[in-house]
DNA sequence: ATGAAAGCGCTAACAG
DNA sequence: CTGTTAGCGCTTTCAT
């Protein structure tokens, strides 16, 4: 048997009400009895027992970071890994622990969502549907969206400025004199690579380029397809001199098939990516990249979410991170 | 107000504790009240309350993984990545949440354990005290070691065959004719990083080969570390010809030292790692490295876990995963 | 400033 | 097979 409240009350000669303020208002508790009572407490080992608490007030002191299972490995993805990373030590930091899952694990078979374990907010990561928002939302639990944006009256978001990122890296390869100008998209999140393919339309039409779909390719983040997609660039009879990634995994595979046709990185072919993972400064040359503030919308997510479960209203619903370009050898 | 378990009794016409029956030991009561019962609850969009529920069995369903605080980063740590993702797989599997945490976290200003959150049990990685093992035993939480081995009556530990791996890696290098055998050996876990430079030290010797201590550093993982040790290497006036890194990452960062200094891997120089993280995959060439079962090591921690956690005697008490030598394009 | 008492939502004997 | 009942450990009025 742990020891409980009643123990410590006993020892120390007063009541557990008293023991319990001791631990939740100690201002309301008179100084004599309240050093007693911690006394007692330390001697007897004794801590609050936090299911115990939980159910009282209704509380758990804990939040949930539901990522969309397509988006698995979750922690080893090097984007959600940073922002995981950001997510827990602010949760730490308030007094809430993180329980980490995807959508599949809360989604039933028959398609409800599964509230199993009790948690005072969620922050949803990447392509969660509207359905699970509402879900959490009909329970009174205070929702984040990460990564995602959705048009619900008064849902907050935090996102990244897709647009602006990607329209600095590939305008920096038109300043260095780029004019076939390639580009590699990825499959994924369609919010997002719209956004950053928009972007590199738009700054070619800024500058006067004609698009050339002959330099359009759409690939899985995996070696082959990048492969397939670097070597169809290469036969080309006007080879691009410069090759706008959508991601920096699929920079990296583009440029390991470039390293392994004996093309010159960045002399014969710039390569740039997006998001500055770790893997930009593992590669040689180091990869050019826009680095996303992974950290800075982990830590948004939390506060805002923070601040939803103390009751408080926040004005602003979308927060978005300015992404920054870092120049670095293969551009 | 939620909805609860009294409200579904009512509706459905019998007591709450059928009702609690219906969810806990569905065939311990009447098909028949059970479909009624489960109609009604899903009518009322009723979900047992996990935390009444721990208060009352006395498990919360949740354990917790905490890693030593010089770690960090946890997530974004490409050998805990992969653990942590098989360990929060496993444990989902068998209805449990995880808790991430460093030993920091739970450690209050004053010394003490703080066990703030009431966990089933815990998974302790890298290399926490013994202190902190002893204060969840004395709370009887069961506890698991991972990548750790401590001498503690009765504790459960999974580790890794380093000295095995090391063994593999070092032994391959010497079959592929190489005898200056050079090591960067890092600076973190002495536990393992003992067991690696003494399987090198042995492969020479079974082989042989002198040991020359002008071929052995110890160095950061970083940059800027690594490329001083491979410069040293590189004046010599007998250069190695292998390089045995202790870690992907150093030797991802000397294969970057290699190629800035025009160095031809392998055929200048070959370079091993030791791990199989992501980043093997990543350079060009791919590294050769020892592959580290962490989807073992996550799945054993927690299975052991769980049966300590049902009060079932775990034999066993210590799981050693065997590496495996991937030879890939640096060697 | 402190105590008495009610009850959070659920489970687990024990009866029937 | 089902109902009754007694708490799990804590917080929180309401009194004192």
């Amino acid at each position: 048997m742990s020891v409980t409240i009643l123990d410590v009350a006993k020892v120390a000669g007063v009541s557990k009400a008293t023991v319990s303020r001791a631990f939740t208002n100690p201002e309301k508790v008179k100084p004599q009895t309240l050093q007693k009572i911690l006394e007692v407490a330390k001697e007897l080992n004794y801590s609050p027992n936090a299911i115990a608490r939980a159910m009282k007030t209704n509380r758990t002191g804990n939040i949930g970071f539901i990522v969309y299972a397509e988006q698995k490995p979750i922690i080893s993805n090097p984007f959600y890994a940073l922002v995981l990373e950001a997510v827990i030590e602010t949760a730490n930091k308030i007094g809430y622990s993180l329980f980490i899952s995807t959508d599949q694990d809360i989604t039933l078979p028959t398609g409800e969502i599964m509230l199993q374990k009790k948690v005072d907010g969620v922050i949803l990561a990447s392509q969660i549907d509207s359905k699970t928002v509402l879900t959490f939302r009909k329970n009174k639990v205070p929702v984040v969206l990460l990564n995602n944006y959705m048009d619900l009256d008064g849902l907050h978001c935090v996102i990244n400025d897709e647009y602006y990122g990607a329209h600095q890296v590939v305008e920096h390869l038109v300043r260095r004199g780029h004019k076939r100008i390639g580009i590699l998209s990825g499959r994924y999140n369609p919010f997002i690579c719209n956004h950053r393919y928009n972007a590199y339309v738009d700054v070619l039409k800024e500058n006067g380029i004609e698009l050339n779909y002959d330099y359009v390719h759409s690939v899985e983040p995996n070696f082959q397809d990048v492969y397939a997609a670097v070597k169809n660039l290469l036969i080309q009879k006007q080879r691009p001199t410069a090759l706008f990634c959508n991601s920096d995994m699929i920079a990296i595979y583009a440029m390991k098939a470039l390293i392994r046709e004996g093309v010159k990185i960045p002399d014969d072919i710039a390569v740039a990516g997006f998001d500055d993972n770790y893997y930009c400064t593992v590669v040689e040359p180091e990869l050019t990249s826009v680095h996303v503030d992974r950290e800075m919308m982990g830590t948004a997510a939390v506060n805002i979410l923070h601040k939803l479960m103390c009751g408080e209203e926040v004005e602003e619903k979308t927060v978005i991170t300015k992404p920054k370009l870092i120049i670095r050898g293969s551009t």
